[in-house]
DNA sequence: CCGTATCCTGGTGGATACTG
DNA sequence: CAGTATCCACCAGGATACGG
């Protein structure tokens, strides 16, 4: 395992961090990964969008989209057409945030049914250990 | 319908989406990552990681520790001594989830400057069009 | 030391109605 | 079409107190 990267002795430690804590702040909310591959893969339009991805709201569309690109990631270009028509785009930056992004779907996807398994131990094992009647104060067991 | 790379040029979908989703709302929220960070390092006792993270209260620790461990990522065990000694590890599972995180970690080392200096240019472009005096209806700018 | 139970607040995000 | 403005429900998560 290279040990290129961050979680290398005490250097990069805090520092590192610092620097992975917005990105995962972006990524991490609910819809951008999502709108990035879905520019990823061809621009789009305001409604075009709202559509492909259905379950969003306008105002989290728009809220996200600002988001992304006040981070430089994604560009709005708007022809002064009436009715306007608006497009956007993955920037160079936003380009090169999908490899990563990608490392991790993959992992996901190669991991989830050991993922989902273990879950299912976990869960198993919790009842097991509580054959607890309801009502009965349980341990903090909001997970499931 | 399994598709195995996950977003080759054109593909990417739905499918692929929805087995990052529950990924990502793990290493999105704002302990998980941080927490598998430390115990790439070395295991931790339960107070040695509160020490450490500084800012996390027990309550969201326990939590998100006990989410880890749900899902496979970590490991607990107990030494049945007394007082109790916990010891928290990472699984081979969780130490597979390293490298991707890494490799964002990576991407936002790299890009940090980039993403800042397009904040700044966001920013600075937003108080151009909106000379606005203090109370008047903004344009959706919670924002900054 | 390692948690759990309870209370309470602030922010996230949905629904809805309105505009250019 | 492409947003904005406003209201509101929900729950993540901090503070605190207690228990094995």
């Amino acid at each position: 395992m290279h040990d290129t990267g961050l979680a290398e002795a005490s250097g990069l430690k805090a520092a590192g961090c610092r620097n992975v804590t917005p990105v995962l702040n972006r990524i991490g909310d609910k819809w951008s990964v999502l709108i990035v591959m879905i520019l990823a893969r061809r621009a789009h339009r305001f409604n075009e969008l709202k559509r492909e991805i259905d379950g969003i709201s306008q105002r989290m569309l728009t809220l996200t989209l600002r988001g992304l690109e006040r981070d430089g990631l994604v560009d709005r270009s708007v022809e002064p057409t009436v009715p306007p028509r608006v497009t956007y785009s993955l920037t160079e930056l936003g380009q090169s945030l999908i490899e990563p992004v990608e490392a991790l779907g993959r992992w996901a996807f190669a991991h989830i049914d050991c993922i989902r398994a273990a879950q299912q131990r976990f869960d198993a094992a919790i009842d097991a250990d509580v054959p607890a009647q309801a009502g009965a104060p349980g341990a903090l067991r909001a997970i499931a």
